[in-house]
DNA sequence: CTTCTAACA
DNA sequence: TGTTAGCA
């Protein structure tokens, strides 16, 4: 956890939908303002372009959906980043045990 | 589009 | 504390 995103997702492939924060508002139902305090939070780290400007994928819609939620459910910003952290740790851990579950051993 | 500051509930 | 508004 020592990384704010640091890890950093390689994965924007080609012909992912990147939307700016405006858009990205709109669909969250979240104003612009907050979700850069979510940024300032760390609880989300979108992309950046050349110029500075927030790209936002599909998975960091989802996120920043998630981030509703919780807060509707009574977690304050520190919660919901602790949430997100565990999820994305469970995620790696789900993968990584998958992975091994469907692999033959020899 | 970005950052910051200020004010409200 | 989280959200919203206005300014540069």
């Amino acid at each position: 956890m020592t990384d704010s995103g640091g890890g950093r997702v390689p994965a924007p492939r080609a012909g992912q939908a990147l939307y700016a924060i405006s858009v990205a508002a709109k669909l969250t139902g979240t104003g612009q303002q907050n979700i850069r305090l979510y940024e300032t939070r760390g609880l989300i780290t979108p992309l950046r372009t050349s110029g500075g400007t927030r790209q936002y994928s599909d998975s960091d819609i989802g996120v920043l959906l998630r981030i509703g939620e919780l807060l509707d459910q009574g977690l304050n910003l520190a919660g919901v980043a602790k949430v997100l952290e565990l999820e994305a740790a469970n995620a790696k851990l789900h993968r990584a045990l998958k992975r091994a579950q469907s692999r033959p051993r020899q």
